[in-house]
DNA sequence: TATTTTTGTTCAAACGTTGGAACAAATATA
DNA sequence: TATATTTGTTCCAACGTTTGAACAAAAATA
């Protein structure tokens, strides 16, 4: 075997007693190369194995096909959706895909975005960390001129495009089932209302209780960081209440499971005392007992629109830039956690 | 604004009077430039607001710093708590990763393959999909002369790094553990035996049930892919038998599953009339009820070690190959549904 | 037949960085 | 003082591809 030298343009070219630059052309089908230099070049290119350096030709055209996607974790049912969608929609056009994990750490979102325009991606898209506040990060990636999408966490006003489901109708929703099921009470476990979404859910769901002219008490309202055991702990806490509520709205299903796991140790009948609503279809809310209901969002077709907005995007690079907000209906799957009748 | 132009080592030269390669040299903190020189190129670097092209240097230096990591899927607790290990170590050295997922197709997998290569990784770590049978792919990567590295599925004879855990024990740690509670009759749910990880389980489990003398009994041994129906549909079929097991040792969490919740419903007791363990501690085993028992595969260590077998391949790129093999020991996590005592 | 257009190719420079060779100046050794 | 060594820098070619300009030959038009 030896040392593997890799062939190059300039190999094809010596075969054929052409230069480098007419094999370039003919494999990139230029309109002015004879199309018998074209089917030759095919020819030896396959012979001798040919692999086209992708480095070479990005730092020439100043483009790497690459995209990085940034995500909280990919160990979730939602962002691991979204990702398979953006994936196939974008390895069709010949992009490449860098997912990068903040594990919801500012931090390491931070970093990951120097990576990754280190890396020299053609444009990123995100979904940010729990913790981010600041748009910082924003600035960078505008500085470098490439494209931003961002996705389901990530509603701005800077003007980027984004993605997601009507997070203001998903409490709507819920809160109308719940109330066609009898509930008087509904308390609300939320996450923080610094994050966009968070903020929408916890609006609207004030917002239906007051359209079902249900009394608006906002010791039922409590902001966390949604997972198990801050669902255990506040349900807990509401337990403790002399004036319990007859149904919890959850703004995600970790907690959801939490709240639920507690009110079975406590003997409490779920839905019959206490009926507990989730948001984001996690697959476990299927599998345990009861099964709990809660907000489809889509994420299929999230990651779909998320990455045609990125391709417009890039094909527009210099005209004037149009924002591109997309707001998808959510989904309510009712199971068993909430059917009281 | 107008048209951002990126700064190049060019304009840092420029600035201060040198050429591009002293400036090259001072940032890569070369011995033979002075370190006032070092100093005042940092300075107007950072004043710059200079950013390195990768690319260039990788096309320069024949190496792009970047990792493919190839999974069945990112979705699964176990891939992705391996995946945030190897980051951890890699990103400590400079390099980035590029993560695909076959999604268990054979197909996907030599696409990834391909995309990998034509990125110019400068290496691959991966976990084989289900389908997989035969290696091609392989010889592709060994062509290019670039690391490969193997965890949990991918046991192989080709002399390729491998980091997993020893399945054999495992089993035998299973059987162990059904046979201290007093189970006589342990079936075993496995995955398909053509892959090495699910036939060394088997093996194990025929060993260990030699081992305590219990009979051997054929029919008790189901070969699937090991989704949660699988499980479902084979603890059916078991229910069915005239002489049913005592005790399910199912080789996959999500097959547990299944088999728990068809139990659960036909109104049999678990694990006082059959006892269940299942494989890989996803989270879900211990939220369910009755909590799943289950096999703990040590998913950051598996990482740490296949992302430290990989950059010592790196290191000792020319030197004769030496094979590495890692078997972790693994863990058994005790439950609800296998503690009749 | 003279002129323009089209076709197929070569030429040369560029993308941004790197690293060895070359070289002058400064310093050390004989 | 003559020579050898060290230090700090420049020079230049290279990595593999792309692209516009240039050019000769062939074909079309006048």
């Amino acid at each position: 075997m030896g040392t593997k030298k890799k062939t190059t343009i300039k190999d094809i070219a010596n075969v054929l007693g052409l230069t480098p630059s007419a094999v370039s052309k003919a494999l990139n089908n230029h309109p002015r190369i004879s199309e018998k230099t074209k089917v030759s070049v095919q020819q030896v290119a396959k012979n001798l194995n040919y692999q086209p350096n992708y480095l070479a030709s990005a730092l020439r055209k100043g483009k790497s096909n690459l995209v990085g996607v940034i995500i909280p974790r990919a160990n979730s049912n939602f962002f691991s959706a979204v990702l398979e969608s953006i994936e196939n929609v974008l390895h069709e056009k010949g992009y490449n895909i860098i997912i990068s994990q903040s594990y919801e750490s500012f931090e390491k979102e931070c970093r990951n975005i120097d990576a990754l325009l280190f890396t020299q991606v053609d444009g990123v898209i995100a979904s940010l960390a729990n913790e981010t506040k600041d748009f910082s990060f924003y600035e960078k990636i505008k500085a470098k001129g490439i494209p931003l999408v961002l996705f389901d966490r990530g509603e701005n006003d800077l003007g980027v495009d984004y993605i997601g489901i009507d997070d203001y109708q998903s409490s709507h929703m819920v809160v109308d089932h719940l109330v066609s099921e009898n509930c008087k009470r509904i308390a609300h476990i939320g996450g923080f209302s610094h994050t966009r979404i968070f903020k929408n859910r916890i609006r609207g769901y004030r917002d239906a209780l007051e359209k079902h002219n249900l009394p608006l008490d906002d010791n039922l309202i409590f902001e966390c960081k949604l997972t198990k055991t801050d669902g255990r702990l506040i349900m807990e806490e509401l337990l403790h209440r002399e004036n319990r509520p007859d149904a919890v709205y959850v703004a995600g299903d970790y907690a959801a499971l939490g709240a639920l796991e507690y009110l079975k140790e406590q003997g409490i009948k779920v839905p019959e005392e206490i009926a507990i609503v989730g948001f984001g279809n996690e697959p476990f809310t299927s599998l345990v007992f009861p099964s709990i209901t809660t907000i489809e969002q889509h994420s299929t077709e999230i990651g779909k629109y998320t990455a045609e907005a990125f391709l417009r995007r890039i094909k527009e690079a210099d005209t004037p830039p149009v924002l591109r907000k997309k707001i998808l209906d959510p989904e309510l799957v009712v199971r068993g956690s909430s059917k009281k009748i």
